[in-house]
RNA sequence: GGCGCGGUGGCCAAGUGGUAAGGCGAAGGUCUGCAAAACCUUUAUUCACCGGUUCGAAUCCGGUCCGCGCCUCCA
């Protein structure tokens, strides 16, 4: 059986609309995500961006293709610099700190850890390299040990962002360094200062400005043609118009070929960003809440559009992540409890399952359409729901388990695309009550234990005793399920 | 001022020419010792507003109003 590469739409924000993805090498994808500048813990905008590009990630995968996914830390910069002098500490001891921190975010949001995260303090010789080149090529000028870009030498300079650079209001919020050329000239090195981490380079001691890290190791590490270049929409000026200029004055290539960007995750109508100081870690929110539930609330707008942050969507995404949670639960108990399954026995529902993943995949084709994605998913979910006996029992019938246990198995590997329930349903489940437990103040093993007389006491018909200690439970705010695979307790 | 994005039911949210997915909430029902969970039914003649194109528009064009993003660091 040959592959053939699916018919995967992505929308360019070079070209402002949704083009066919044939990947410059074939069957391979190439992805470069920028990464953060790491001076504090990340926010939960950042995580909106590495969720997206995760699940990018893994859905190319799931449709054959091989993933080379790099994203970068910028660990040389003013604010680490700034922050670092703050604690009277080495700005890369301090980077390296929130590197840790990131990484930690990002693995409990189950995000994958890319093929390469390369630093730029580490990198250095790559970055003198293109700089070297650059000023080789005419794009690059040297005054007192600072190295800028000429954005003139570029003359499509501003196609990415649709900008003209005459109509740009340069100056107007900040003065502008005097030695360029242009005022939009933006530096490729600068030159030392006290107090600033250097590495040595032709033009003097100093340290790489801002935009050359993400040319210089990006084509360094995927070639000097991306397939796709990814990042926030607030990165597309002036962070992604300088790449441009910076990788293609460089190496004379299109330097990406898919620009993907992410919508902002919004705060009261307002774009959540450290400068607004209207953030909520990824921490302060994986205190109260599983990562499926930040996940699966990152998700439920497409990744392009604005999406609003707020307790109440946050706890909405809950309960959704709860039933499926449930619903995975409550198959997994029944075909635990049924007979062997013939997995070439007759299913009862045969077209059921190919026409799921056919709509899953023309949802997902077209741009990574999340929340389509995710109605199929709650529709297939409720399906096994209805097919499930109503009082849970042994199914005798082989291809009434044969299509739930296909069900279940659509619905886990559905989870995985989206990145959910890494570890199983029931293990999301279990954390997600625990935590809501101790967000409560109740002791779990005290629950257990009323729940363990009041099954005593149900199967002794002492309805009357049963119930006060489910009214018991109810007002420390656990509700409890009876069926015949146990009593299913959970919180409000 | 320039460039770009968006305004869909009480709330969230899909839908880029063919007659409004899905979720939450609400109401009723089934099931249940009671309950919860789950399931079923109902809940937008209408897509900010005004014109236009078309047999046909939430979807295309023009205009208006409102919101947001970028133009400074920002995922």
């Amino acid at each position: 059986m040959s592959w053939s590469p699916p018919p995967i739409h992505i929308f360019d924000t070079m070209t402002n609309s949704r083009q066919k993805l044939v990947p410059l090498h074939p069957g391979e994808v190439r992805i470069y995500v920028c990464g953060l500048t790491v001076y504090d813990y990340s926010h939960v905008g950042h995580a909106r961006t590495f969720i997206v590009f995760d699940v990018v990630r893994r859905y190319l995968a799931y449709r054959g293709y091989r993933v080379v996914f790099v994203r970068n830390h910028t660990d040389v910069d003013d604010k680490i610099i700034a922050r670092a002098n703050q604690n009277q500490e080495p700005p890369l001891t301090l980077a390296e700190r929130f590197i840790e921190k990131l990484d930690e975010d990002l693995d409990r949001l189950n995000c994958l850890p890319p093929q390469v995260a390369p630093r730029v303090s580490q990198e250095m010789p790559v970055i003198i390299e293109m700089t070297t080149r650059l000023i080789e090529a005419g794009h690059g000028y040297v005054v007192d040990g600072d190295v800028f870009y000429d954005v003139d030498s570029f003359h499509q300079y501003g196609k990415l962002s649709k900008k003209v650079l005459e109509d740009l209001r340069a100056g107007e919020r900040v003065s502008v360094d005097e030695r360029k050329r242009h005022p939009y000239d933006f530096a490729l090195w600068k030159a030392t200062k006290p107090g600033e981490p250097k590495w040595p380079s032709p033009w003097g001691e100093g340290r790489p400005g801002w935009h050359i890290e993400c040319s210089a190791m990006s084509t360094h590490y995927l070639g000097d043609t991306l397939d796709i270049h990814g990042g926030g929409r607030d990165l597309i000026f002036p962070h992604h118009e300088n790449e441009i200029a910076q990788s293609e004055g460089a190496t004379g290539k299109t330097f990406v070929n898919y620009w993907m960007h992410t919508g902002p995750l919004t705060v009261d109508g307002e774009k959540m960003s450290k400068s607004l100081g209207n953030f909520w870690t990824v921490r302060d929110i994986l205190k109260v809440h599983h990562p499926d539930v930040l996940r699966f609330f990152l998700l439920t707008a497409h990744y392009r559009k604005p999406i609003g942050f707020s307790q109440d969507g946050l706890e909405e995404a809950r309960q959704r992540v709860l039933y499926f949670g449930r619903t995975l639960e409550r198959l997994s108990g029944i075909l635990a409890i049924c007979d062997a399954i013939d997995p070439e026995g007759p299913c009862q529902k045969p077209d059921l399952l190919p026409r799921y993943w056919e709509e899953v995949h023309a949802a997902m084709d077209d741009d990574f359409n999340t929340p389509r994605f995710l109605a199929l998913f709650h529709e297939l979910a409720k399906k096994a729901n209805d097919l499930v006996p109503a009082t849970p029992r042994k199914v005798k019938d082989p291809g009434q388990v044969r299509t739930l246990a296909m069900i279940r198995d659509a619905l886990q590997h559905s989870g995985a695309i989206l990145g959910l329930f890494k570890g199983s349903a029931e293990e999301t489940l279990r954390t997600m009550r625990q935590l809501r437990l101790s967000q409560l103040g109740v002791d779990l093993p005290q629950v257990e234990q009323l729940i363990a007389r009041r099954i005593e006491a149900r199967s002794a018909k002492d309805f009357s005793r049963a119930d006060e200690i489910r009214q018991q439970l109810k007002e420390m705010g656990v509700s409890l399920m009876d069926s015949p695979t146990g009593t299913v307790w959970d919180v409000d």
